[in-house]
DNA sequence: CATAGTTTACCTATCGGTAAGTAAGTAAAT
DNA sequence: ATTTACTTACTTACCGATAGGTAAACTATG
C-alpha cells in the first residue's frame, strides 16, 4: 500500500492562488478577454502549470463562479437569521447589496449571463442563477404574505422585480464608479416596494 | 477565369447591413466572441471587404452601439409626447421594456458595459449610457415633484432604481427566456414606486 | 477608363492546449 | 542508510487554429 502523504511545510495553495487571480482577471475582463497566459503571468507561473491543476480554462472559470455563488449565498442565508421580517427583508437587500459592491464585476457573470462560449459554461451558470433566485423568492413570498400586498402581485413577479432592482443598481454604480450608501438604498428599496 | 458574384440590380447598402449583421452577432455572442470572419461569412463576402468600409471592428461596434442608442432615444422621446405625467411614465418604462426586449442582448452592450478590451470602446459606451439617465431622469424627477414623494427620495435614486429595476427585469427575462407581459409589468412598476 | 467594391493571399500575434522532460520530494524495500 | 520507485509541481517548447488586419490584384459599372 502505497499512500503518499501531503507535503508538510510548504503551504500549498497553487489551486486557491489560481482560483484568486482568475477571479479577478476573469471578472475585470470577462472570460474572454482574460486569457490562460494572462492569468498565468500574474501568478508568476507558465501557462502549462494551469493545466496542471486544471483541465481547462471552463474548468477554471466553473471554479471561480462555485466560488462567488457559494459566498453569495451565506450572504443571503445570513438575512434569515433575522427574527422580524421587515428586518429579514432589509439583511437581505443590504447584504445583497454590500456583496455586490465588494465582487462589483465577477457578479455580473453570475447574474448576467457574460459568458459567450461554451454550453457547458452557461448551463453551468444557468444552474447557480437559479438558485440565487430560489433563496430569494421564499424570503418575498412570506413579505407577501405577512404584508397582504394587494392582488395583482405574485411573488415571482416581485422576486424578478427586486433581483432586477438590485443587480441594476449595482451596475448602475459600478458602471459609474459611485459610492453606493447601501444601508440609505436598502431601507428606500423597502420601502418603495412593501 | 475567375466568377464574381453578380450584384447588379441589388441596392447598394453594404454599410448598413454590414451593422445589422453585426448587431445580430455581437448581441448574441459579445464583442469579443464575434470575429470580423464571422460577421463577413454572414454575410456572404471576405473579411477584407469589412475592412473597406469600416477601418477597425471597434469602429464597428461603436457604429452598432451608435444605431441602438438613437433607438431607444426616440422610444424614451415618445413617452414625453404623453400628457399626463401618469401616461409619460407609463410609457416611459414600457416603451424602454419593450425595446430592451426586442434588442434583447445587445441593450445589455450598451447598459452594461460588457465591452472588455479597448478603453476606447469602454468611454464610448460610458458616454451613450450618461446620455440614456439623461433622459430618463427629468421624467421622474417631473413626477416626484408631482407627486410630492416622500422626503428622503432624490431623483437620481429614484432613477437609478426604476433604470435598475428595468434593466434587471430585462435581464432576468431575457436569460430564462421567459415572455414577459410589459403592460402588466409596468403597471406593476409604476404602482410599486410611486 | 476610372473608380467603387470586392477577393485572394497573406501577415503577425495570440489563443487554448499538449508532449516531454525534470528537479525535488516521499515512501517503502533493502 | 541507501537505493528504488514513484509523485508533485512545475518548465520548455511546441501545436493547430484563429484572431485582427493589410497589400494588391481583380471585377463590375457608370
Amino acid at each position: 500500500m502505497k499512500t503518499y502523504k501531503k507535503q508538510k511545510n510548504i503551504v500549498r495553495r497553487t489551486r486557491e492562488d489560481i482560483i484568486e487571480v482568475a477571479s479577478h482577471l476573469f471578472s475585470e475582463y470577462t472570460y474572454l478577454g482574460a486569457s490562460m497566459s494572462d492569468i498565468a503571468k500574474k501568478l508568476n507561473i507558465t501557462k502549462a502549470a494551469l493545466y496542471y491543476h486544471f483541465k481547462s480554462k471552463a474548468e477554471i472559470y466553473k471554479k471561480v463562479l462555485d466560488r462567488i455563488f457559494s459566498e453569495l449565498k451565506s450572504s443571503i442565508a445570513e438575512a434569515s437569521s433575522e427574527r422580524t421580517i421587515d428586518k429579514k427583508l432589509y439583511r437581505l437587500i443590504k447584504n445583497y447589496l454590500d456583496f455586490g459592491l465588494k465582487e462589483k464585476n465577477l457578479i455580473r457573470a453570475l447574474m448576467l449571463k457574460l459568458s459567450p462560449g461554451s454550453p457547458e459554461i452557461n448551463k453551468h451558470i444557468m444552474h447557480l442563477r437559479e438558485n440565487i433566485v430560489n433563496l430569494i423568492q421564499p424570503l418575498v413570498r412570506e413579505v407577501i404574505l405577512n404584508k397582504k400586498i394587494t392582488g395583482e402581485s405574485d411573488s415571482y413577479l416581485i422576486t424578478s422585480l427586486l433581483a432586477g432592482m438590485m443587480d441594476g443598481l449595482l451596475l448602475e454604480y459600478s458602471f459609474l464608479n459611485k459610492k453606493i450608501d447601501s444601508e440609505k438604498v436598502s431601507n428606500q428599496i423597502v420601502s418603495i416596494l412593501f
